[in-house]
RNA sequence: GGCGCGGUGGCAGAGUGGCUAUGCAGCGGAUUGCAAAUCCGUGUACACCGGUUCGACUCCGGUCCGUGCCUCCA
């Protein structure tokens, strides 16, 4: 089936045509850690797994490489601030970052290329970039000379001279192009800093995303993506670096063939973001409410939209992961089709360029189908689509609150007013029933009476 | 100002030039001592104004509103 994916390189949606079929390559821009990731970092996160995932279904071997960024002014900024070394900030968000995102249902990349141990790389990008006259060195920086690649601006859909007009900041003296952008720059005796043919110093953000792509992809590779605010300069500015160093001019598609943004999460419609203040962390949810329910949020909008998060939305999705794990409770006792295959209208909603919202409606259809047919082919069919978006995997009992936490818990209480319940019901002794059920309620206990007697959970 | 995206039923959210999206919530019914679950039924939705068309929510033009990027940003 093939798969089409909107191409921001292109501004249309493409069918995903490989370069070498046996290895789709994947890089997305991964986070600068420094603090916890919010809920608008994890989109990024999920949407690029999903994709993955689509994409091993499809393709014998995917590689996919995304970054931790552990290099940067604001990371130094928050070692000040917090008198902490650097690298014990780097180490301890980096962890937590993969962490949470676990929580998430979000697969290791297969590579996790970290900025500080691909310094030698960008120091050889830059080099190179120098001798072809694409940057040269000024006052201890090096900068990327922009009106050197004509084809600068393309993947944004902004000509120089409109960034130039638009330009907010002041220019430094020593740059000759008010556009031109920073690969190196030097560091005080204080501050993180490597040994380069320009002193010490240190890369500037964009620079690492071309080496450690170029490293472990190969260029050109498949699809390169990130969060839609990266478009412009970020990755407009990999591509005129990587493509200048390698002498590619004219092809914008000579670093990676298809670009692929997610959108913003948004709150009350407006953009998530640290200086508003209005973050929601994926550290704190992962806390409040299950991962897969966030997961779900997350896919239940198409990863272009917006998407506008609020707990009640969470609730909306749990609610309907709580009615799917019912159906796959209902068929514990139907057998497994370890050969079934995944269903075509489900991978086709996939396959048109992510469609998730339309996938899960073909889920909700698959649930309801299985649960009439019972039939191991229906059911296998429910769970597969679910392992893709990686959904429905957890014991239902467990998600359910039928699993009473193993023997951690003594519930011999709650067992006793059930079964008082089901005595006073036998007893034909409806208000002493009925009063026990409220009791029960009262300990967060809902009782459902069921052809073989009764059974209880925590509400969850 | 430049470039872009969007306005769909109570809410969320796809999609299509003519035929039920779907989910959550609600309503009616079956079932149930009660409840839960399940099943059946149930909504004259596509910002506004023009145009094209036999027919537009879907295409074109305009208007209004919201929102994003324009070198911190997923």
């Amino acid at each position: 089936m093939a798969l089409q994916l909107y191409n921001s390189l292109a501004r249309e949606k493409q069918i995903f045509e490989p370069i070498n079929p046996d290895d789709i390559r994947v890089y997305a821009c991964g986070p600068t850690v420094y603090n916890y990731a919010h809920i608008g970092n994890a989109r990024m996160a999920v949407v690029f797994d999903l994709l993955v995932r689509v994409l091993r279904h499809l393709y014998p071997q995917v590689t996919y490489v995304s970054n931790i960024t552990d290099v940067d002014d604001k990371i130094m900024a928050a070692a000040r601030d917090s008198g902490e070394p650097i690298n014990a900030i780097t180490e301890k968000y980096t962890r937590i970052y993969n962490e949470d995102m676990a929580a998430l249902g979000v697969s290791a990349p297969d590579i996790q290329p970290h900025a500080t141990t691909h310094i030698g790389e960008m120091i050889d990008l830059i080099e190179k970039l120098v001798e072809r006259d694409h940057a040269y060195a000024a006052d201890g920086h090096v900068l990327f000379n922009v009106p050197s690649y004509p084809a600068y601006g393309g993947l944004s859909g902004r000509s120089r001279d409109e960034q130039i007009a638009g330009a907010r900041v002041e220019v430094a003296s020593y740059k000759k192009d008010a556009a031109d952008f920073v690969l190196w720059k030097p560091s005080s005796e204080d501050e993180p800093g490597w040994e380069s043919p320009w002193g010490r110093g240190r890369p500037g953000w964009h620079i690492e995303c071309s080496a450690m792509a170029e490293k472990h992809l190969g260029l050109p590779f498949d699809i390169h993506g990130g969060g839609a605010d990266l478009k412009f300069p970020h990755h407009e500015n990999e591509i005129a670096q990587s493509c200048c160093a390698h002498g590619e001019l004219h092809d914008q598609g000579g670093f990676a063939r298809y670009w692929v943004h997610n959108g913003f999460v948004t709150v009350d419609g407006e953009k998530m973001s640290k200086s508003l203040g209005n973050f929601k962390l994926a550290h704190d949810l992962i806390e409040d409410f299950p991962g897969e329910a966030l997961r779900l949020t997350l896919l239940s909008a198409h990863y272009r939209q917006p998407l506008d998060w609020s707990e009640d939305k969470i609730q909306q999705n749990k609610k309907t992961l709580d009615r799917l794990y019912k159906t796959v409770k209902d068929l514990a006792d139907v057998a497994d089709a370890p050969d079934a295959t995944l269903g075509d209208e489900f991978l086709q909603a996939l396959c048109d360029d992510l469609n998730t919202p339309k996938a899960l409606s073909v889920l909700s259809a698959l649930a309801k189908k299985a649960q009439e047919t019972r039939a191991p082919q229906d059911k296998a069919a429910l769970l597969q689509a679910g392992a893709l978006l990686g959904v429905l995997q957890s014991d239902p009992d467990e998600w359910l609150g039928y699993a009473k936490g193993g023997a951690s818990g003594d519930h011999s209480d709650i067992d006793a007013l059930v079964a008082a319940r089901h005595q006073a019901k036998q007893d034909k002794d409806w208000a002493k029933a009925d009063a026990l059920r409220d009791e029960l309620s009262a300990l967060n206990v809902v009782v459902e009476d069921t052809p073989e007697g009764p059974k209880w959970r925590f509400n969850a």
